[in-house]
RNA sequence: GGGCCUGUGGUCUAGUGGUAUGACGCGACCUUUACAAGGUCGAGGUCGGCGGUUCAAUUCCGCCCAGGCCCACCA
């Protein structure tokens, strides 16, 4: 049979959507089950990862529907901010800077809604029980109006603070960033050794990976146990090309005295120690960079050059004066933009923060009360919270982006805020309500925007229509789950966990499942720069996205996955096992009708297989209910294809197609039950083929109008026989080994066989399984005794 | 340097206080009335290493090694 899976699963979206079958009824009675689920950043391509992570929730959304919760299962894109603004820039070959602010943001929003369209496309190809009329973008009013509301609430709360402070800075970007905003990069650099001369005329030297922040250096450094230096602290150094500018030797434990010369020069700001020496030395700050990275006049014979040109400029002319001892090619790690890769500087600027550096222990504590899954990611969080250092820097120098509800008095200068009636709000175009405290009505708008995290970690708020005060958000909140990648645990988790305590006083989720990544076949992440990269729709159409949906359920939650072909291969051979066994069962089922189950006489391995069946449902069930979804669908495979497939269906064959119309009709009713169960515990991974099959071949069965509306099977303690199942394994293992027999004498498996002699542990207990075992493997005779497990056949 | 995770036949993996699951690959046989995009059978592992607890450890504990992730540092 040749099976089109394209053309099943596209009718089978086209069908759920016409149908609204995952629709979301507000006013349903049923338990709620909501998700916190995860925007995407706008960037026109579904990848991977996607696909992968996705996939995982969706087998949480499909379980719970068929346990009988109304499942909220939003989308939403994430296009909003820098990345997205990069992103643009990128793609358009263009920077903000040539626009007007106006005419960038409209290009952005232009731009994102192609590539929105596009995947969006792609995201329903994966066949994602989504309720898309829930679709929500993180730059949409909605979301303007819910973080500009954050922000107002966040100030009456006395927890944002406005200041001028030393803060990261991407100079390409021309925007302050945050510390989760980072990222290592391992460089080629030099240490530069250069020689100071003191007032009194000794020498000493420093080594520097940053001779060009020279002009800015305002302290000397040396461990106080560094007998070498002794003499030197306290004394004044003059700094070359500064007119004579002399700064101070200090003792500081920092200074190590193993490295370079063990004395070093201090910046203001060569990197984050800088900052805190700042305070403990009480130098004055000379900043020499500008906001775009080009050096000032403070920089003197630097100024107009940017890093590189500054610093090939300072080795020459040092050199020439004689400052120079040596030059040495080191690595080292450097803190970079993660957006752009661009050096970061530091330098000061007014900026709003976020206070909660006073709450690490809290947060802490509260993340607890939600269930983390896999639980050791947990860990993860608080080892981010209990290293942070800085307060949220939210503000941020860039166009496109929400801006901040704020103006600011022209005649005091302090801020203004907006009235909350008047969000979303754009206060280069519109006024505040009323008049400064100091009683002046002109006003300067903020031109900074959030950072895009500010908002993004209002999903549940923004999912809730929070701002909208209905009723809504107090139903979906707490959320049931959130489930999200590990690579974000410090920004996404975290930064709502923080809102949701300011706003709503307690943590935004009951539950937190962590999926892992998809890796490329040798376990490496997937990149533009290796070329590694597969994309999932090129999968899609080769195998199916039943296929692809298989492959995401086969790992352990939060484990990563390599991507590899052959899985691809396997899962589209179990999909057509699927359809075999079903087309099987359906025609041996043919005449069934409705029976009553009571009067059925059970053969030996109807009750094994039902027992199996209903052991199965209760294992899966529990699986299932704590997120393992590998747990329940490898299993659930293995009982389908190695037990039910491989050898129920050929035990109960001569009884289908024999004389005896009661032992027949329990066969099939068993039959039927089993694939039926299956097919049900199979339909929240692989939704397309399933339904397909409910639909066509057991039509009769379905009591919804959708297989995935259908109830769960959760298995009955009652039915499970422990006795049956040991015996019907141990009659599994003698008919594997008469296979055997039949094979290594080149037998077909439906080869007569004239006498058959099995030893068994207790032939008692194998003596109902006779007639079974007889039929099965076409034996006319079959002798028992007692022994080890043997099986010998004369043909 | 701190934290976390992982290490099971050629490859990927399940799992357990009593020597191990499945897939892919490999070999042999079988056109058997659901399925040759199949079936059956088989070969292949001292469950990273070393110690400890135990009658018994792959499973528990400690140390070590290797790989990965996060954080910090690197003048």
């Amino acid at each position: 049979m040749a099976l089109d899976l394209h053309e099943i699963e596209v009718k089978w979206q086209k069908e759920w959507e016409k149908q609204k079958t995952y629709k979301f009824d507000e006013k349903s009675k049923k338990p709620l089950f909501t998700i916190d689920t995860p925007p995407p950043t706008v960037s026109g391509v579904m990848h991977m990862g996607h696909a992968f992570a996705f996939t995982q929730q969706d087998f949480v959304a499909r379980y719970k529907r068929m346990k009988g919760f109304e499942v909220f299962q939003p989308f939403g894109f994430d296009n909003n901010g820098l990345p997205t603004a990069l992103m643009v820039e990128k793609k358009l070959k263009i920077r903000q800077k040539d626009y007007s602010r106006k005419d960038f943001v409209k290009l952005v929003l232009k731009h994102t809604k192609e590539q929105e369209d596009a995947m969006e496309k792609s995201f329903k190809g994966m066949g994602l029980s989504i309720d898309w009329d829930l679709l929500y973008r993180t730059i949409d009013k909605l979301a303007q109006k819910t973080a500009q509301y954050s922000f107002l609430d966040l100030h009456k709360q006395e927890r944002v603070y406005q200041r001028e402070a030393p803060t990261m800075w991407c100079p390409k970007c021309a925007t302050a960033i945050s510390q989760a905003e980072l990222e290592d990069k391992e460089e080629e650099s030099k240490f530069v050794y250069i020689e100071f001369k003191t007032t009194d005329g000794e020498k000493i030297s420093i080594a520097t990976t940053r001779p060009e922040l020279m002009p800015a250096c305002v302290a000397i450094h040396v461990n106080p146990d560094d007998k070498r230096y002794k003499k030197f602290v306290g004394k004044d150094v003059e700094i070359p090309f500064t007119g004579g500018r002399t700064v101070k030797v200090y003792e500081n434990r920092e200074a190590d005295p193993e490295l370079g010369t063990g004395a070093v020069y201090h910046c203001t700001f060569g990197d984050l120690d800088d900052v805190a020496w700042i305070l403990e030395t009480n130098v004055p700050i000379i900043e020499i960079i500008n906001k775009d990275g080009t050096f000032n006049e403070k920089a003197g014979i630097l100024k107009g050059l940017r890093t590189k040109e500054a610093r090939k400029k300072i080795i020459e002319e040092l050199d020439k004066a004689g400052h120079i001892i040596k030059q040495e090619p080191i690595t080292h790690v450097v803190n970079t933009h993660e957006r752009c890769k661009t050096h970061i500087e530091i330098l000061t600027a007014q900026q709003w923060f976020v206070k909660y550096l006073d709450l690490k222990d809290e947060f802490v504590i509260k993340s607890e009360q939600s269930k983390w899954i896999p639980k050791y990611m947990k860990k993860r969080l608080d080892n981010w919270i209990n290293g942070l250092k800085w307060d949220w820097n939210i503000s941020r120098q860039r166009y496109y982006g929400i801006p901040f509800p704020v103006w600011y008095c022209k005649k005091c200068e302090k801020p203004k805020l907006a009235d909350e009636s008047q969000l979303p709000i754009d206060p280069m175009e519109s006024k505040p309500k009323g008049k400064c405290e100091c009683g002046s009505t002109e006003f300067t708008p903020e031109k900074d925007v959030l950072d895009t995290w500010f908002t993004s970690s209002l999903t549940p708020q923004i999912n809730g229509k929070w701002v909208e005060k209905n009723k809504l958000f107090d139903k979906i909140f707490p959320m049931d789950l959130r489930p999200q990648g590990h690579d974000i645990i410090a920004l996404w988790a975290f930064n709502t966990i923080v809102k949701s305590l300011f706003h709503q006083k307690q943590i935004p989720w009951k539950n937190v499942m962590i999926n892992g990544w998809a890796l490329d076949s040798k376990g490496k992440k997937m990149s533009k720069s290796l070329g590694n990269v597969i994309p999932p729709e090129q999968m899609i159409e080769k195998y199916s996205a039943d296929v692809l949906r298989y492959w995401a359920g086969l790992p352990t939650i939060g484990e990563d996955i390599p991507f590899m072909e052959k899985e691809m291969v396997s899962g589209k051979k179990f999909l057509t096992k699927i359809f075999n066994a079903s087309r099987f069962v359906s025609s041996a089922c043919e005449g069934l009708g409705k029976v009553d189950e009571k009067k059925l006489k059970f053969w030996p391995e109807d009750k094994w297989i039902l027992s199996r069946l209903n052991s199965l449902e209760i294992s899966s069930t529990k699986a299932m209910d704590s997120y393992e979804f590998s747990k329940c669908l490898n299993p659930v495979r293995n009982f389908f294809w190695l037990e039910f497939a491989d050898y129920y269906i050929e035990e109960v064959k001569h009884r289908i197609y024999g004389e005896d119309r009661e032992s027949k009709k329990a066969a099939q009713f068993v039959l039927q039950k089993v694939i039926w169960e299956t097919l049900l515990m199979f339909s929240p991974f692989v939704p397309h083929v399933t339904e397909e099959i409910a639909q066509s071949t057991f039509k009769s069965l379905l009591k919804e109008k959708s297989i995935h509306l259908e109830k769960w099977p959760e298995g009955n303690k009652k039915a499970v026989d422990p006795e049956a199942e040991e015996v019907g394994a141990i009659v599994t293992k003698i008919i594997s080994l008469i296979r055997k027999e039949k094979s290594v004498s080149g037998k077909p498996l439906n080869a007569p066989v004239k006498k058959a002699t099995v030893k068994v542990g207790d032939p008692e207990k194998l003596t109902p399984w006779l007639e079974t075992i007889k039929h099965t493997m076409k034996i006319e005779k079959i002798e028992t005794s007692k022994g080890e497990l043997a099986a010998a056949i004369e043909l």
